[in-house]
DNA sequence: CACCAAATGTGGACGGCGTACACAAAGGTC
DNA sequence: GACCTTTGTGTACGCCGTCCACATTTGGTG
């Protein structure tokens, strides 16, 4: 939509992620088409090219920008149980990492189903090397996934998870949340009122903390 | 390919599905192109809309089909441990019931594994209500999920799931096998050896079962 | 400052796709 | 055998991704 009085742009290829997210916020990575982001950008199709090497590689930019909104989610949950946890004791520090990754794990549930269309765009297959870019990280500089591998690591070191079970245990609750967020937006779980959703979460949290 | 003496195919539908079938086998639910499979049937694109409402429709039948290839594949696993286990005593039945739970998960990580394609397209997301139906079951009329499900009912039954946790155990197994899944065919464990990931299974699966 | 090469956007075209509409051929029923 | 329904055909439209040649701007080098 936008227009422009100067022949470049300026800023195309960033006008093309961001046209792409909005696509794909709304239908998912099938939505994210070549062409129309180019027209949100007011420019003509082929000018994309200058950019991106065919419309794989602006989905996959596109694809790690929603990560990058998955991790910031996760991030700001976390920051938000910390606010109502002030003061850590001795003890307490075991309170906190667990709480820690219990937050995490909200607010990667919680991103999937606020943002359905994006979240699904995230983990478009493709050639992912991209998930573990810089593009794809959070405010903070982590990837999503290295979020919870961190709080493993302080869980680990509070005691909580033993060593020996600590190498691949991301893997396992990786697998746990994002099966469950899928289960969530396009299983058999989908369409649950936000109450049944929140008691799922719960039921899932502490499984993971059994299984762990 | 196939060519036609007479006017009518005879059998087109499932003609449409079983080439849709090979085409998501090898490149997914992208590759299920509907003038493509009208192409293999040896028919005009339009051909399909006797039988389909549009591709998508096709692309859910595909799906349903590629569910009880899934079904198929952890019903054939369970069977053949159960033969290498001939005789359960008393006490045995606990562990004919683990047994069968762990036979049920590795046949869902291995079908993912041996039929990548087949697999993400049988999770396509678009209208499933079709993940319960007839079509989607395997051989014994039991959908992979209710595959699941049933097992865990055994477990319970033995005693070796309390009770007050059999209610939504299934959602997060399912979660977790699978996440684990998709860690194995897109994620950051794509590409590990076959005895790499075999350790990694093996991993959740004692992850699961402590998280019962 | 003039000039040229690189970077960026434009215009036009091609083939493939999903799909709509009108038509044709075969089957089933009375 | 006449009529209606089902199934496949022919033609056409618009959209998409992408290729090629060309135009415009920018930035560096003389």
């Amino acid at each position: 939509m936008a227009t422009r009085d100067t022949y470049r742009h300026g800023n195309l290829r960033q006008a093309l992620i961001a046209a792409g997210v909005e696509l794909a916020r709304t239908g998912g990575p099938d939505a994210v088409v070549l062409r129309e982001a180019t027209r949100q950008a007011g420019v003509v199709p082929n000018a994309a090219y200058r950019h991106f090497d065919d419309r794989r590689a602006l989905l996959s930019a596109v694809s790690q920008a929603a990560l990058a909104e998955l991790a910031r989610a996760m991030e700001l949950r976390t920051a938000e149980e910390a606010d109502e946890r002030p003061e850590g004791d001795e003890a307490g520090a075991q309170a906190v990492a667990r709480a820690r990754l219990r937050a995490l794990v909200r607010g990667y549930l919680s991103f999937a189903r606020a943002e359905p269309g994006l979240f699904r765009a995230a983990f478009v297959t493709s050639d992912l090397e991209n998930t573990d870019t810089e593009a794809a990280a959070g405010t903070g500089g982590r990837t999503a996934f290295r979020l919870l591998s961190d709080a493993l690591d302080d869980l680990s070191a509070c005691g909580m998870l033993p060593v020996e079970r600590r190498p691949g245990a991301e893997y396992f609750v990786w697998a746990a949340v994002h099966g469950m967020a899928v289960l969530l937006i396009e299983g058999p779980l989908r369409g649950l009122l936000p109450g049944q959703a929140e008691e799922a979460e719960q039921r899932l949290l502490r499984a993971i903390e059994r299984g762990l």
